[in-house]
DNA sequence: GTCTATATTGGGATAGAC
DNA sequence: GTCTATCCCAATATAGAC
């Protein structure tokens, strides 16, 4: 499983054959079939427990009485550690996300996290500061500067504390309901053509 | 090419072989080679046509003089419609994008959009109105509404002008300098844990 | 320019000894 | 529980007639 977690990381999901899990693994290609009965079956298993894992971690200490702000940030920040801790996971699960296995998959392994996000964002349109979005848009905003900053790190140096800061607040405004600067043209103009 | 681009966009490019794309489009397998060197090749010509087709009804009719709101919601809206009109093109680009062929693609045919958007942040940035962000974040965020809308609408009734508003608002938001509701917490509490 | 037929490769999975 | 050897198939690409 180690195996399968770096080479669909490094190389793809395309390139990871039976082949090169069980070189890297050091153990024979048939070995494999003694511990899953199919290739689909390992990386599935690799993407729940990274999936669980990440949970945990997130759960850990998490207030759900809080208020929206603090529980907003302690679910982006310990998600964000936890994907940091080990970033090569968090690549897995976007490669294997974007396959047809998360069809298969049936998204239980996705399902406790995405609970939790879809508690505070109701709570925090009930407190009405969030915009009411779809619950795939509004987990997509959540994820995306993590997934920005994690494979910014993979090949360069770690990004700064401010940075982080302002990635996470970016996720936040769009969640938000934010008062407009100055004009409140922004919803008129969109007719315009 | 049509029905490549129909094939990846239904079924995945796993599952897109040269048998079917022949096969759909009337023709036999061997007359794909006498058009493309390759199946890779037929693959990037695909996803380079929709990119240049989209640019091309983007930039029509648009404002770089524009004020930075006019031009994030020109940019946003044509980007939308564009893809909306045809949804299996995004479909398509986003499952392309997600594969090694866009190493060997080599990012041109996403350049001149990039630039664009990349264009309107500095502005926005040097005019006070925007967080510094990594460029593919910003891309991202950009994206991540328009994504989320098609696909919904995929599979369900035409997503209502309301909420196609509310969802460019937020990846405006998440662009935006907004400011902050009520405790000016967000940015202090990340440090807890 | 398109067809039919085929070469070739490489992957997933199995059989059966140890 | 692990190995070696092998089967089987599907997919890309080519050859050469029409």
């Amino acid at each position: 499983m180690r195996a399968a977690l770096q080479l669909v990381a490094d190389d793809g999901l395309a390139a990871t054959t039976t082949a090169r899990i069980a070189e890297m693994a050091e153990v024979a290609e048939g070995t494999i079939y003694r511990h899953f009965s199919t290739k689909d079956e390992l990386l599935i298993a690799v993407y729940r427990q990274i999936k669980r894992d990440v949970f945990e971690q997130v759960t850990d200490a998490y207030e759900p009485a809080a208020n929206i702000t603090e529980r907003f940030v302690h679910l982006w920040h310990q998600t964000f550690l936890a994907y940091r801790a080990d970033p090569q996971k968090l690549i897995f699960v976007q490669k294997f996300s974007e396959t047809e296995l998360v069809r298969t998959e049936g998204g239980l392994a996705h399902k406790p996290m995405a609970e939790l996000l879809g508690a505070l964002h109701r709570d925090g349109i009930h407190a009405g500061q969030f915009k009411s979005l779809p619950i795939d848009l509004m987990t997509g905003l959540f994820y995306a500067p993590i997934i920005s900053i994690l494979r910014a790190e993979q090949s360069g140096p770690p990004c700064p504390d401010t940075q982080i800061k302002t990635a996470m607040a970016a996720a936040f405004d769009a969640w938000r309901i934010c008062p407009p600067i100055q004009e409140t043209q922004i919803m008129e103009k969109n007719d315009a053509n």
